[in-house]
DNA sequence: GCTAAAATGGACCCGCAAGTCCAATCTGAG
DNA sequence: CTCAGATTGGACTTGCGGGTCCATTTTAGC
């Protein structure tokens, strides 16, 4: 990638989020090279310059810049889950900005036009998912030192369950709109978190750890 | 759609089901009508005259066929959640079945690639969501009088935290290929139900109903 | 200021895949 | 048997959009 310069870096930084913004508005399959050409006046050749992969290599900067922009709306409050205030207050940070963005989620639009599959959209969302579920594991072991969790729970596999319930709430807001099922999954996760002790009554089935 | 033959509808249906095995192997982007086609032994007039709306059209129609397909796979445990068991064999299917599903998900492969806000697509996604949700519901409420679930619990609103997490789960195994986030997110819900009674210990924000 | 490398403009190419059209053939009701 | 409508075959058109190329201008180190 090109970019030498400090004119051509802002070039191709100017076209990433030019594209980005496209995408936020129209979809990923509405957005051809050009309509970003015309947006960010470039011109075709600059576009091929700084991203010799053409418009998969493209895509894949805007997931990039997506994958970032999604922890960071979240901060500060997902650094700090020392508390169960702050727990809610990041609870509702998380449900304000997905319900602000609306139907249209550029990072999943950019990765299943650019297939799962591959393996640099496989590994953006993957580090996304990891750091993502690092920061929320993070807060359960803070809580559990601070003795507001019952420390007989994984941290990993409790923060994993959270963040499977964030991202199918995003999901399903996708059709239907309603950030309903987000809060729901949420809710109910840190319901289960302040909830003292399992206290083992039910002989049935145990969960197996797989 | 002129189907009143029953060789038409047999056709038509031809179609369809072969337009979702082609999906389902390569991916909704790298499958063209004369794939279809070929694969189908049919004709590209047959193929408009069964969808007059095209490409869109069919690929509405795989939705909907991989809409039912979703609930199916699920039955009969997903009709039957009348005990702790009956829960864990329910759960152990359908990670199983996604598990075998690989990290092609056909329905959120097709609907991405017609956009959410398309008024067919969302009816689409929207009735599986409200019969998948509705069936869980109706679990949770025989449970809670059977008096193994807590009546203080919103059965549909416990569904839906469920339903999101299944749908995160999934989501995230098409990335990563693991089902660890969906038993994850499964298991720790599950677990929360099983919960005796929250009872209210820690005074902490409650969780606002919105 | 000189020059090599970087940056830019934009015309051009080209293949693919969606969609059109008409002619030929089959189906089934009466 | 007959005929209208349903069904089928497949050649043809078309436009879009990704990608290539080269000529020109600008940058920045010396």
């Amino acid at each position: 990638m090109p970019a030498t310069t400090r004119k051509g870096a802002a070039t191709r930084q100017r076209i990433i989020e030019g594209a980005a913004a496209h995408i936020r508005e129209h979809g990923v399959a509405a957005t051809t090279l050009d309509d970003v050409l015309a947006r960010t006046s470039t011109s075709k050749s600059q576009l091929f310059h700084y991203f010799p992969g053409g418009r998969e290599e493209l895509l894949l900067a805007v997931a990039r810049f997506e994958a970032d922009r999604v922890l960071e709306d979240q901060q500060p409050q997902l650094g700090d889950l020392t508390s169960w205030p702050a727990w809610q207050l990041w609870r509702d940070k998380v449900v304000d900005r997905y319900r602000r963005q609306g139907r249209l989620c550029p990072l999943n639009g950019v990765m299943s036009h650019l297939g799962n599959g591959t393996p640099g959209a496989q590994a953006v969302v993957t580090e996304l998912m990891n750091r993502w579920q690092a920061e929320l594991a993070a807060g359960v072991r803070h809580m559990q030192g601070a003795g507001e969790i019952d420390p007989a729970l994984d941290p990993d596999r409790t923060a994993a369950a959270l963040l499977a319930g964030i991202q199918g709430g995003v999901l399903i807001q996708m059709s239907t709109g309603h950030t309903t099922h987000l809060e729901a999954a949420l809710d109910l996760t840190l319901a289960h978190l302040r909830t003292p002790t399992p206290s083992t009554t039910s002989p049935s089935t145990a969960p197996t750890p797989a």
